[in-house]
DNA sequence: TGAACACATGAACATACGTTCATATATTAA
DNA sequence: TTAATATATGAACGTATGTTCATGTGTTCA
């Protein structure tokens, strides 16, 4: 048993806990990956991709499709927008919005499978 | 344009509306596929995924890997286990936790490649 | 039996977050 | 130019969440 140098934590397996710090990925993708699962981690925005997987769509149509009001969803867009998960072009007065990416899919497809079996 | 039964919301596009609303995922997957993600989404509880994917792993192994209070890991340990994404095997007064899940593994490394990209 | 230890847990606290409300901006049509 | 419309946005509000602190539970060892 060693006394951690950092906190007052007890390290019973120094040598699996070497191992692990030195496989383990670097803090910043981490936290990256955690950032990008948050935006996921709200079932609006979820809702909101899963639309926008199956065609280009407005604002308004997207708050009419999820029963939502337009500020609501107007917010969520602009935060699925600043991680460049969603991608605007603005036609008149109407904004449509699309995916802006093409590991979305893949990753929702995985989380469904993991949701619905068992 | 049709207001919206339940909603102020304006429709413009009717037609891909109705399409997207008959090929939406139900509701209810979609909100625990975003309950998942709410999981991932804190670093602490991605950095005990990644740790876990390597090794099985001790609650103060991981409080002096994750440098942080056994409490803290505790508490986090307990909503990944509530969520199914961890086992925990006790062997005296040592409690060995584990992933519990496949499609951990990949869901993570495909968010891993998205955000590492570009 | 009692001390030491590994872990769990409830309460408290500060912070983060999602929606609402009011309003601003920009575009179209009269 | 004015009214209507589609969207954006800031402030406010309630709620959810992560960590800390104190303490409880269960196990080992002297």
């Amino acid at each position: 048993m060693i006394e951690n140098e950092f906190c007052e934590a007890t390290v019973i397996h120094e040598d699996t806990l070497r191992r692990v710090r030195e496989e383990m990925p670097d803090e910043e993708p981490i936290y990256e990956v955690s950032e990008l699962f948050k935006v996921f981690g709200d079932s609006t925005r979820s809702r909101i991709i899963c639309a926008l997987n199956l065609a280009e769509m407005c604002v308004c149509d997207l708050s009419a499709l999820l029963n939502m009001t337009q500020s609501a969803i107007s917010h969520q867009l602009r935060i699925l927008k600043a991680a460049r998960l969603v991608k605007s072009k603005k036609q008149g007065r109407v904004v449509y919005y699309s995916l802006d990416d093409s590991h979305i899919g893949q990753i929702f497809a995985l989380a469904f499978t993991h949701v619905t079996e068992e």
